[in-house]
RNA sequence: GGCCAGGUAGCUCAAUGGUUAGAGCGGCGCUCUCAUAAAGCGAUGGUUGCGGGUUCGAGCCCCGCCCUGGCCA
């Protein structure tokens, strides 16, 4: 039994890149990081060739804070967080073909070429305008650094954007006294500065006209990026007055005033798609490898993300890809909305948290990526608490494939040595796994990663009532043959099953491939569901998943 | 305060405006003993937050209200 083979397609994952000013929380893995992965891993078990790349961001204003709070380098937190998340991904099994950062070399070059490049097309302007100056922090303050007294209600300490007293919004002009909120002493003064903006509204018909083609994106992405887009489009700096980032291009970082500016990290940060790329090529030996999954018609390229990023990777980003002409545009952004984090009492009184580090102290990664994908935010916000966690942990993912896997490895090990006998699939057993794959396959397709799993835990299920039906413990006193036939089909339902689950469950699916006898790995043998061969001898097994203990109740 | 999501079974979640609103889990009952005290079957479980409206038809669309979360901060 195998599936008609498809033409190998390029296929581009891009994952968020996640700002190293902190820990990442289960939100990233069950909205970004877990499902792109399961996503990429399916895709290359199809055949099809998956570049998956991502890095940190490690510029913008959140590591350049939390550097100050710690009284170090942003450069210094930007490393020591990278480091982290790079074990995140060898824990969790979160295969990236590169996981880079924006502090390198050549994301420096890609960048200021792009924006070589939107400047010589015409995307790019400059304009100057008036700006409170900080002199004794030595820099421009955004609006909300900025507080003074509201010339409405007169509330001492209003914002330069708004007034949370009287709630009207304000313009840090309109301040009576404006202060800086990172000098409290400072005298502010009002400088000149100047900037680039992309211009945005030049694409906006463009881009509105490419987004109402995209009827495979998820429902709630459209409606928000028409929305988005319809609203009207303005310009939007790329440049801001820091010293944290990448600088412009030589030519234009020498004139006065420019060294002290750098590329803002929203376009700067998106541009980390492309550079990723280039950087895997070169590392690859094959420099020019990027433009299979960048210039080629035949190419899909998909953005995950969480649901506030949206606007970058369905507007901004293909206005910028718009704008330059070399590549094609995004095909996918299957943003996903959030797990929130409710029952703190319960996380709390157990000492066990909700960022990555504290999961992956307390869970095994396949029983993590199990139930971040089982309870994955794809249409709406979920919520994670440790003991919902514990529960799907033991009654779903253990009670159903863990126990059908090891009751069957047991029980062909107790009554048959292992051996795995000379046999035909039972024709309802191939016909229920030929009708899962094909739902797993179309759900998988559509990047609904949650669905699959569901599909491929209910032909689990169905595996135990089979086993339950045909009773091959009663059997074998009666009828040894039927019995060892009943369990070569129970074999070969597993080495479906590990295949189906694979991209979800990469670390137990492999082990089980080997308790199967396979002697390659499941990525060599490919998207192919076929029969153990009889005569196989099946190694004693062990289980795969561990039961968890219950939180202790809680206190009053 | 403004903006944006949500509110569906005990819990966690499904349901292009179209049969009697579904699934998993739990709880209850029964069966079984190969299996990590696991599994299977069965019955039970709902005023879809509240009140109006549009429609042949509304969980879904519109208006108002209540509540929760997120962002603005």
């Amino acid at each position: 039994m195998t599936f008609p083979s498809t033409p190998s397609r390029p296929i581009l994952v891009c994952t968020a890149w996640p700002y190293v000013n902190g820990s990442l929380h289960v939100g990233h893995l069950a909205g970004v990081y877990v499902p792109a992965d399961v996503f990429a891993r399916y895709q290359r078990l199809r055949g099809n060739d998956v570049l998956m790349v991502s890095g940190s961001d490690a510029h913008g204003t959140p590591v350049t804070l939390r550097a100050e709070q710690e009284g170090t380098t942003p450069r210094e937190v930007a490393e020591r967080f990278h480091q982290e998340f790079l074990g995140y991904w060898q824990a969790l099994g979160v295969r990236y073909d590169l996981y880079t950062s924006t502090m390198t070399d050549n994301h420096r070059d890609v960048s200021q070429a792009e924006f070589r490049l939107l400047l010589r097309n015409g995307a790019l302007f400059r304009e100057r305008s008036v700006g409170f100056y900080d002199p004794v922090a030595q820099r421009f303050l955004p609006d909300t650094y900025i507080e003074g007294e509201c010339p409405h209600c007169h509330y001492p300490r209003a914002r330069g954007n708004q007034c949370e007293n009287c709630g009207k919004l304000l313009e840090p002009d309109d301040l009576i006294g404006p202060r800086s909120r990172l000098s409290p002493d400072a005298v502010l003064e009002k400088r000149q500065t100047e900037h680039y903006y992309i211009d945005l509204p030049q694409y906006e018909e463009r881009l509105l006209g490419w987004v109402r083609q995209q009827r495979h994106w998820r429902p709630n992405v459209l409606r928000f990026t028409e929305n988005f887009i319809s609203g009207g489009l303005q310009p939007r700096a790329v440049t801001r007055d820091l010293l944290w980032g990448v600088p412009l291009p030589d030519e234009i970082q020498h004139q006065p005033g420019w060294e002290s500016k750098r590329i803002y990290v929203w376009i700067e940060a998106v541009t980390g798609y492309l550079s990723a790329s280039i950087e895997w090529a070169k590392a690859r030996g094959e420099p020019d490898a990027w433009q299979r999954w960048w210039q080629n018609a035949e190419a899909r390229q998909y953005y995950f993300i969480g649901k506030d990023n949206i606007p970058f990777h369905t507007v901004i980003w293909p206005a910028i890809l718009l704008a330059r002409g070399d590549t094609i545009l995004p095909y996918d952004v299957p943003a996903n909305e959030y797990m929130n984090v409710g029952g703190q009492k319960a996380s709390k009184s157990a000492g066990v948290g909700t960022t990555v580090p504290q999961l992956l102290d307390a869970y095994d990664p396949d029983a993590i990526r199990f139930y971040l994908i089982s309870n994955a935010p794809e249409g709406a916000d979920t919520s994670f608490s440790h003991e919902d966690f514990i529960r799907r942990n033991n009654d779903e993912l253990v009670a159903a494939w863990g126990n059908l896997v090891h009751r069957t490895l047991t029980f062909l090990q107790r009554g048959f040595g292992g051996d795995v006998a000379v046999h035909t699939t039972d024709p309802e057993v191939a016909a229920a796994i030929a009708s899962a794959a094909e739902k797993i396959e179309a759900a998988l397709d559509g990047v609904h990663p949650r669905e699959a799993l569901r599909e491929a835990m209910a032909l689990a299920r169905f595996g135990n009532e089979w086993f339950d039906r045909r009773a091959p413990w009663r059997l074998v006193k009666e009828d040894r043959a039927a019995s060892e036939a009943v369990m070569g089909t129970l074999v070969d339902l597993l080495n479906a099953l590990k295949l189906l689950l694979a991209p979800f469950l990469p670390h137990t699916s492999a082990r089980l491939h080997a308790l199967l006898g396979w002697e390659d790995s499941i990525e060599e043998r490919g998207w192919v569901i076929e029969a153990v061969p009889g005569g196989r001898r099946l190694p004693a097994p062990s289980p795969l998943f561990r039961k968890l203990d219950p939180l202790p109740a809680d206190e009053p």
